[in-house]
DNA sequence: AACTTTTTAACAAACGTTTGCATAAAAATT
DNA sequence: AATTTTTATGCAAACGTTTGTTAAAAAGTT
């Protein structure tokens, strides 16, 4: 059976309502009050209502308030689509990250979210979960005008960049964070890893250690190969020697992997008295396998992080590490992606780089005696 | 000075498009290839164009690939606003989480996004800062149509729901993870806190444990209450004494908040040998100051956390700890609002409640002999 | 061959805003 | 009082799709 009912509701205001149930009555057209609305009710036309609610200098005080009077009277609510369509502006940019629930990026997002809400821009985000199929079918979608600009941390997988450079011939705002692309110049937000990497060994140096480890990331990715080079780098400037068999390479950087690392290390014929791992759970891992093997840290052995997850505070002793400002990161990240999508003027600007300052922050894993 | 030039490029196909530049030549206005353009390209209708794009079936095979093929050759991408604003759907959905840093959060979202992504559907994410004032200027923002549903973990602060009656007045489908309200009836996905801090409480018991003790959350928020009550019940169930002093309440659950908390309780007048925590900080919190006064673990004290977070397998020993499923909470979420949104036949439902299966994970700060 | 049915595509009207231009009224200037 | 200037509002087109209805052509049926 088949219907359509035709029932007249009286509304707010002097105009009345037409809803239809139609179909099994299972459609409810719930009828939302539109700019017309206002305009019908205040013998206005949609010009107008559109120009007060929108504060256009070239309207009345007097009637802009009578104008948001009735709009909240009504309970208006604009339809951001149909003014996204018309201005072609959706004050959404799109963020593509390999996983939301990892420490870090989870807090760059934060630092973009923070600062694209005071702007005024929304932030949709996609997982590409390290895959480079998921990442180019997600840029597809993001091509269609949904977002203004968008902010992406590479996947792990992404050797290729096509995808990107198309969508920077269509003029799309575009700016990397950590993870970027080495063939081409582009926007892009980083620390410095190969400084930060210097930074934390020589400090392995200044506490009398000669025999230096290091657990590096996937070599793939230039940030973990330049924490790589940091590290040698530190090593043969001070005149000491680089041991190739004391750095391994784990590919996850997950704490097991750390685990399975530490003995590898700790079990070489040359013993390190210091070890410098590419980020905080390796380095965790390093220091409980540490603590198994009652080997005083950092005495016998000490143990530099990355990242500054708050597991560093936890484990004991707590772990030195570099401070990656992940927040400070998405906050510019999103300041530098705004600027291109507003400032006609940084048309001239090819691309930025911003790179961050890091820090060294000391704990108990090199410096401090264990209590 | 104000000049107006035109320029004539040639473009892919046969026909010719202009491009204009305009005002100081500053606003280059990038002209799309559109669904028009295909259409004329094709001595075809706009109309035949669009639905051959959507694989409508009204339309002949050999039509959609002819449709197909010139889309692809002229690099034509579909203008989703303009999609969205004629057919009245988004296909997005919003979030509003406290923050996105918390690890708790960020896995339920990554699920979230996870199934919204599968669904075809996009995330976008707002954080209310666990401020009430910031929640309700969201939820401001949502009204206007920019989705078509909203998940929601409500603010800390959040006692007042009346910015979400009039979500669902305007039939906005809504759905609530974790905190949720109290005072309403709702959709809502949670894991039964009681029960999990039942069996918490009494896997203590299990272990021949009788003077236990409590770091709770905010008593303000449902879960923490619940997680407290449940902690009671168990004990009361067991024919033990509730200690009143030993239950203390934690704001934030922060680790230095549990430190805090341990030192008061090891040092009351009634020693406890159980502390069950309403989560894993305050657990490893415990630990470590127990580790520091050399107090074994668990033959002394036996601590028990909740929610699995990563330092739950870090810290030494390990920590005993509820399962607190936040991926799948997040994909279950996303499904139901998801349903709600396309299923009409769901209009008679008035309102979902789904409490997931939680689990008690045993580890050594509990039942295994410390190594 | 005259019909009915099916297939395929076109027409045209929306959807709710924004915005350039025109205009009317009021105020200021001569 | 005639004019210019300023202020406040209206008109109407446009943004790029989707979709209900209609029409023509092709295929099938007697």
């Amino acid at each position: 059976m088949h219907c359509t009912v035709y029932v007249w509701l009286p509304r707010a205001g002097t105009a009345k309502q037409q809803f239809i149930f139609e179909g099994k009555m299972k459609h409810k057209k719930a009828t939302r009050i539109t700019i017309k609305d206002l305009a019908q009710e205040l013998n206005l036309s949609t010009s107008t209502i559109s120009r007060a609610l929108a504060n256009h200098p070239g309207i009345s005080d007097q009637t802009k308030e009578l104008v948001n009077g009735v709009a909240d009277r009504l309970g208006f609510a604009p339809n951001s689509i149909a003014s996204s369509f018309r201005s072609r502006k959706t004050k959404a940019i799109g963020v593509i990250v390999p996983r939301i629930d990892i420490d870090f990026h989870s807090r760059v997002i934060s630092g973009i979210e923070a600062f694209a809400y005071k702007s005024g821009y929304h932030v949709t985000i996609f997982q590409s979960q390290d895959s480079y199929k998921r990442e180019k079918e997600i840029v597809k979608i993001l091509q269609t005008k949904m977002v203004e600009g968008i902010i992406v941390c590479l996947a792990m997988e992404t050797k290729n960049y096509d995808h990107f450079k198309k969508l920077l011939k269509s003029k799309v705002p575009l700016v990397f964070y950590d993870r970027t692309p080495d063939s081409f110049e582009t926007n892009k937000v980083m620390i410095n890893d190969f400084e930060s990497a210097y930074l934390a060994t020589e400090h392995l140096i200044q506490q009398g250690k000669t025999r230096l480890a290091h657990i590096a990331g996937n070599q793939t990715t230039g940030i973990f190969k330049k924490r790589l080079e940091g590290f040698k780098a530190a090593i043969e400037k001070n005149g000491l020697v680089v041991y190739e068999d004391l750095i391994l390479e784990a590919q996850h950087l997950s704490y097991q992997e750390g685990v399975d690392c530490a003995c590898k290390i700790l079990d070489s014929s040359i013993r390190p008295d210091g070890v410098f791992c590419a980020n905080d759970y390796t380095a965790a891992a390093v220091i409980q396998t540490l603590n198994k093997r009652h080997t005083a840290i950092p005495e016998e052995v000490a143990v530099v992080g990355f990242s500054n997850y708050p597991i560093a505070t936890i484990v004991e002793p707590h772990i030195t590490t570099i401070n990656d400002r992940a927040f400070q990161m998405g906050e510019a990240t999103g300041r530098l992606l705004i600027q291109h999508i507003e400032e006609d003027e940084i048309d001239v600007i090819d691309y930025q780089v911003i790179t961050l300052k890091t820090e060294l922050i000391v704990r108990e894993s090199t410096a401090e005696k264990r209590h």
